[in-house]
DNA sequence: GCGTAATCGAGACGGTACGTCCCGTCTTTCA
DNA sequence: TGAAAGACGGGACGTACCGTCTCGATTACGC
């Protein structure tokens, strides 16, 4: 009964991919909501309430969608779900301003932990698989933009040495802050100006 | 929680504690042998298959622990569950012996993806009440002992400043690769390097 | 962990089967309401259907049934799922009463489709699996009772020869018009009055 | 349903029914090769394995027929699935020819249960509407053909009585022991013989 | 050493979510 | 414009676990 081939013979490929644009928003931007503003964690996130809350079947996020982490990264990697990044102070002195920023940084986290954004990104991203991993990586969404931004231009300036690959720096700077507030939940003001001062300033001596 | 008035008034502190230590014990080891040897990670393993490899009511567990989080960090803290870290080499150059340390973490996790110890401690004490982070952190597990170790032996043969919180360099070593892992999966050996660099000889220009 | 010895060393089978009588009843209860009064055909009644009526988890169901024909036909077994018989006339006229009595049968019918416990019965019977077709069918409940009582007080008034199984009998009368009511809806009256004919006086010519 | 007027006003009959008769009759195929050999039942049928079966699309089915239950009878009437009747010996002997035809149906059922064309025309009658039933039901295939012809002869033969609707006289055969098979699979060889018993000789003493 | 009360194993319970299967409708593309 | 292909919103499936509960059986303590 089926055919698909031309007059000439060929086997065409079908144009196919009818996917539903309006399904595919839909459900990035119900995903969004849920985290952002439905008091839902990536944990307590489930596909039914994602569906439900984008009035579409559960079927329609499996067809294209392999789980849940699946669906926010791709919110997160559209802009549907938006990062929040703590500003970084500009009074020029780099020292006090990153100390200051980490400040806030753990400020915000204990105001209301459970919810960041970063913590919904890790999360998804560890329950990825490794090709979805690389993707987002790869958009560098990861390596804290605004630090990046102040990084550059510190070197720029010649206040930073060059020669060392500011995402390195930028890791060595936000990384260990992350996992503080995953996991303990706030960072010691102390701590953090020791962080600060050794990616500054270095720990090695007898220079 | 509980007290007893004896006829004569006085308050007795409950000898109670009942508590069989032959079920805790079985509950906390097979907690471990599930993880490690069991094929699950912190997200599929479930109350009930611990219960069911101790030979165990679940009441039993829930009468205890709060939640498989606080099961997994006791299993941790207690050292049923061991911690593997990658030992860092002692050639006596610090650079070389780091840089070779990160490659060697990024080579085995790549073995193995999604099972590490690390992998399964931080989603437990992501999921974890305020309370029991604190405990846990307190402890220094998150600290790398190994790292630590070499770090204090090379402050105090002179080789690293002694006026920075090593807890601070640990983590601005340890932390960001271990984000790396987690993300990425695997770690950029150049990246690595550059890391190492700006950690030990500082970013800062014009000194 | 576990033991389940005496101290003569015998090992005990346990009481158990702590099946919640409260739960089953709830459950055979809900499925004679949505049957009954609650608009489901046997089709269109569902497993969930049944669980939210009786106030149940899913898998308390499936934890005691195979499935819902089994649910259905346990709740005629027990009573709770009543069967309605139409009633047959007592004139003394055998002939014209079971033609009477047929024709009303057919009228309910006709009145509200699909509804019928007959229906409902032949649906669970058909969905069945072996075992419990037997024991349904062993229960009697498939012979129509009072055309059972009516053909022995027949048989006992010596108006009915006593050397042919009722239950043969019954069937002859009463399978038809089933058969003809599930598939067509209606009886026809002249061909009821054949049929009535027939298994009374026989077909068979010349004796 | 539809005319169309000339620009000369004639009334002119429409082409209309541009129905595929090759889907229409690829259709009905796959529906008998999925009944017949596909190991399906009326129950497991669905309508997307006739469309793929038949490399049809779903909505050519649902253009044409109102639901599987109306796909399947025309298959039945159109003799694309074909109906199976046991056949009747022909010995002579009426009563014996009955009782081991009525064994042999009991045997077959036996064989390979839940899968013969009475239960699947059965299943689709009790799911059609009105309209269609009557339709199959005029088509005289519930009569079992076989039957009528062997009662017709016996009538022409004078062995069996003519003022009485051979109609009836065969559905009070066979349909209980359809019933019996539905219901309770098998059908006990001493039942039947009394229900044959009884339908020939008649259960009125006296006469 | 005897009664009593906490703890134990077992697992049923009311639930929530899972991921799958179909339903019947709708849309796109092709011949 | 009919038919293939198949995406869509929806509903039910049967399963896996959740955290709570009840049930004897088994301690270990305080009298």
């Amino acid at each position: 009964m089926s055919r698909r081939n031309t007059r000439s013979g060929e086997v065409i490929e079908p144009k196919v991919s009818r996917r539903s644009e309006a399904a595919r928003h839909a459900i990035l931007q119900a995903t969004a909501r849920l985290l952002e503003t439905g008091g839902r964690s990536f944990e307590t996130l489930t596909i039914e309430s994602i569906a439900a809350e984008a009035g579409v079947g559960k079927q329609t996020i499996y067809r294209w969608w392999s789980n849940k982490a699946a669906v926010v990264l791709e919110a997160i990697a559209t802009g549907h779900l938006e990062m929040e990044y703590t500003s970084i102070p500009e009074t020029g002195d780099i020292d006090a301003d990153l100390c200051t920023w980490m400040d806030s940084m753990s400020r915000e986290a204990s105001a209301e932990p459970n919810t960041s954004m970063a913590e919904h990104m890790i999360s998804a991203l560890m329950a990825s698989d490794h090709s979805t991993k690389k993707a987002l990586s790869d958009s560098g969404i990861l390596q804290h933009p605004p630090l990046m931004r102040r990084l550059h231009a510190e070197v720029e300036s010649g206040r930073l040495r060059e020669d060392i690959d500011p995402r390195a720096v930028a890791a060595a700077l936000v990384d260990p802050v992350r996992i503080q507030m995953l996991t303990i939940g706030h960072v010691d003001s102390e701590w953090a100006r020791s962080l600060v001062k050794a990616v500054l300033e270095g720990v090695r001596t007898g220079r």
